[in-house]
DNA sequence: TTCCGATAGTGGGGTCGCAAT
DNA sequence: ATTGCGACCC
DNA sequence: CACTATCGGAA
């Protein structure tokens, strides 16, 4: 245990009355918040991590805060490695993880000079380092944060954090430290009602099924009214959710209402012919940016899975990917924009007053084709229509079509289909859309031999031994794709520099922590 | 007066670990 | 060897 | 994690 742990700084979630011009942003890293007190890892409940010393060694004794990251879309993995008991760790696994470190918690000077602290003393050069500081950017403005907020969502981030400049670290929930997510609108069938833990006659969740047969639950967003006279099985409501588990399931999902102008059916002829992903992205503000940054968040723990060493490669080439989908809207308020966006297939003239429908902007025509490419492009899995896996990074990245594609890809939306469940285009694409494996890239050659040897030893390996498997070659994957530390130190160390003007920085440069 | 911050309490998906089966 | 559940992670 | 419902003090 640890008491200190429990009292880290936290996030307040960001809406659009706060003008984030000057502040500093940083990619929302989906990983464990981990504390580390000079000796060890504590969790955020003060829960010791049992971490492996080649994995503490580098780092200061002094208390730092920060991630422990397995990557993105790789969440899952990263808690099942970390919450491992002493007796069952398993070294080697902490190779795939990095520390990404964004604050000093017992230095007692600004934002600006806590980060200047990190960069000098975290060795980021030294490849016995498993740690690293956390990049960050000064926001210009609106347009540039959610710019960002795009990119993120399309290399499959989670969001955006924004550290107001010269802040202190505070020991607790703060609004001085913002979370920026996307989050998506979906409607789901209500199939039952499960009943609360503790109120009495009162519903504790909405038991819900989407288009494409998955089931769920819905317990947050109901307020006490709602768990007296819940939605009756049968209706339709609308909920939100950040994106869909390996297994299909929304993650954070929320009742919002109901939908008492939309039969089920209604949603599952809409489910066949919605088109896929090109939808709309009101995330892009109506000012043009000019140029597009290189993707300043695309950091990830680039390390060899076997020799474990960081991976350096600059190939920072496909940059240019940029306007693919965010299909999604904020889901905070502002109530005008319709769920379905500009592939809404109501005609209904009072829906069409009620809700804004940005079909109108179509700068799909290149997506479209971008999509196209990229279909046609992913290469078949070895497995064929008799592939195992269910993994939405796997579906994303290989065809499973046991024909030679030709109507079935005519969808076009092939992109992210093939599924062999019974499925609902619309849903399953839209959902897909945000999946954080979505904006991952593969190496076709790498991969498919893989998936070779994965082929001959089937016979021998246990479905979750492959899995794991398939785990590690993602990572692979990933690692060669991604620019790690020095961009992003390059990048936090200009942006601060730059900084240099408004803020006097200069004063607590030679401060030094406190330790505990 | 309204608004904001802090608490307590409701719920989700998913993982580990342990007791009961 | 399975199952169910609580305590965690988010 | 996201959220609802309170309460007391700040604005």
């Amino acid at each position: 245990m640890c008491s200190d742990a429990a009292k880290v700084l936290l996030a307040e979630t960001w809406t659009e009355d706060v003008d984030p011009t000057g502040w500093w942003m940083s990619e929302k890293l989906d990983g464990v918040r981990a504390y580390w007190n000079g000796k060890n890892f504590y969790s955020r409940q003060g829960n010791l991590f049992h971490v492996p010393d080649f994995f503490k060694a580098a780092l200061p004794k002094v208390p730092l805060d920060g991630e422990i990251w397995c990557g993105r879309g790789l969440f899952q993995k990263c808690v099942s490695i970390v919450k491992k008991q002493a007796n069952k760790v398993v070294p080697d696994d902490y190779k795939l993880l990095t520390y990404l470190i964004f604050d000093a918690p017992s230095h007692g000077g600004k934002y600006e000079d806590r980060v200047k602290w990190l960069q000098a003393n975290i060795p980021q050069d030294d490849d016995k380092c498993f740690a690293t500081v956390v990049g960050i950017k000064k926001c210009e403005g609106l347009a540039q944060l959610k710019q960002f907020l795009a990119d993120v969502n399309k290399t499959g981030g989670e969001g955006i954090m924004l550290r107001k400049p010269g802040s202190l670290y505070e020991h607790k929930r703060s609004t001085t430290l913002l979370k920026v997510k996307t989050f998506y609108d979906e409607e789901a069938l209500i199939i039952g009602h499960k009943p609360s833990k503790s109120l009495v006659g009162m519903v504790g969740a909405l038991e819900c099924e989407l288009p494409n047969g998955k089931r769920f639950d819905v317990g947050s967003g109901l307020n006490m009214d709602q768990r007296r006279k819940p939605p009756k099985k049968g209706s339709v409501i609308t909920f939100k959710f950040q994106e869909l588990s390996n297994s299909g399931s929304p993650r954070f999902p929320v009742f919002l209402r109901v939908r008492t102008d939309l039969t089920w059916n209604d949603v599952l002829e809409a489910a066949k012919t919605k088109k896929p992903i090109s939808v709309t992205q009101k995330i892009i503000p109506s000012t043009k940016l000019s140029k597009q940054h290189s993707i300043l968040f695309s950091v990830i723990p680039s390390r060899d899975v076997t020799t474990g060493k960081k991976i350096v490669t600059s190939d920072d080439e496909d940059d240019e990917v940029t306007t693919t989908t965010t299909a999604s809207s904020k889901t905070t308020d502002t109530r005008k924009m319709c769920q379905y966006g500009a592939n809404c297939y109501r005609t209904n003239p009072d829906h069409l007053k009620q809700f804004q429908h940005p079909s109108s902007t179509k700068p799909k025509e290149n997506e479209s084709k971008t999509k196209e490419n990229e279909s046609k492009t992913k290469p078949p899995c070895v497995f064929g229509n008799k592939c195992y896996r269910t993994s939405s990074i796997h579906l994303a990245t290989y065809s499973h079509a046991t024909k030679t594609e030709t109507e079935e890809e005519i969808l076009d939306t092939g992109e992210l289909i093939e599924s062999e469940e019974p499925i609902s285009p619309t849903t399953i694409d839209s959902l897909l859309v945000k999946d954080k494996n979505k904006g991952l890239k593969f190496d076709d050659d790498d991969d498919d031999d893989d998936d070779s040897n994965d082929k001959q030893d089937q016979e021998m390996i246990t479905r979750s031994k492959k899995e794991w498997l398939n785990l590690e070659n993602k990572l692979k994957e990933q690692s060669k794709r991604l620019v790690y530390l020095e961009e992003m130190f390059k990048t936090t160390k200009r942006s601060i520099s730059t900084n240099n003007d408004d803020d006097n920085i200069n004063e607590n440069n030679t401060k030094r922590l406190k330790t505990d």
